[in-house]
DNA sequence: ACCTCATTTGCGAACTATTCGCAAAAATCC
DNA sequence: GGATTTTTGCGAATAGTTCGCAAATGAGGT
């Protein structure tokens, strides 16, 4: 009388296979559609739930658009590295860290992106956190 | 009878000078928290619509926070620079965007920032989509 | 296959952040 | 101060997300 966790159900297959094709961040509600598009009639609690799941494992990385929408993508987020975004389609590129420096060119080189723009965030302590 | 805009009011100062003081990204219920805090009776949508305003007039830059929630801090986005942002107070340092190759050497003498993590994301368009 | 029981699902309600409509209040100009 | 336009506050509407709970489903044992 443990417990017994980590059931394989339908949804969750249904939702891993959605983003298992999609190399983009998707919103809870596009999955939710997609799924529906599938014949696939799940809730979107489970979605919600199911991701939440999937970002607790470690599985998909989540991260909110510009409009402060959480989206997610199949990326483990344990391996360190970046992402390129294509502002017409939304496609994501994983991007290594130690290309950085040479960023643009490199992006070019290895897959023909063409970049106009990027954002950074810098973490850690300031000075009088120290 | 032509059009007399921008009218000066009070609500508009005092949530100008909650913003100036902070050198951090603040919610619109936190910059309201604030108002509360030194007297200054205000409305949150007067807050909503005069962080609209000045996003409009380039005076501040939005920012979704990791929960989605949208946060606000006086900086020109017109002059293109990135963001360290201390994980203990939140505290964000401008950072030039020529440092970017030896980001945690420059950091670290510029700031005394100390470096532990950092979230870039590139935008540009896809070999398919060129 | 069937039974049992823990886990998961769907539903609707609740909650939170943000936007909107409109009448009352405030700012500007004369 | 009066006329006119903009802005404000309020409460209602909207949108994304979470929650509670009864019903459905998956896992394990017989
Ligand atoms: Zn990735
Ligand atoms: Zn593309
Ligand atoms: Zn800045
Ligand atoms: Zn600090």
């Amino acid at each position: 009388m443990g417990i017994r966790a980590d059931y394989v159900t339908r949804p969750r297959e249904w939702i891993a296979s959605i983003l298992a094709r999609e190399p983009r961040f998707l919103s809870a509600a596009q999955i939710h559609q997609g799924l529906e598009r599938v014949g696939a009639r799940v809730s979107l609690s489970t979605v919600y739930r199911t991701l939440d799941r999937l970002q607790a494992k470690g599985d998909i990385t989540a991260r909110p658009d510009a409009d402060g929408e959480v989206t997610y993508m199949l990326c483990e987020p344990s391996r360190h590295h970046h992402h390129a975004i294509c502002r017409a389609c939304g496609r994501v590129e994983d991007v290594d860290c130690a290309a950085m420096e040479q960023f643009a060119e490199s992006l070019r080189a290895l897959n023909g992106f063409e970049l106009d723009g990027h954002a950074i965030e810098f973490f850690g302590k300031c000075g009088a956190c120290r």
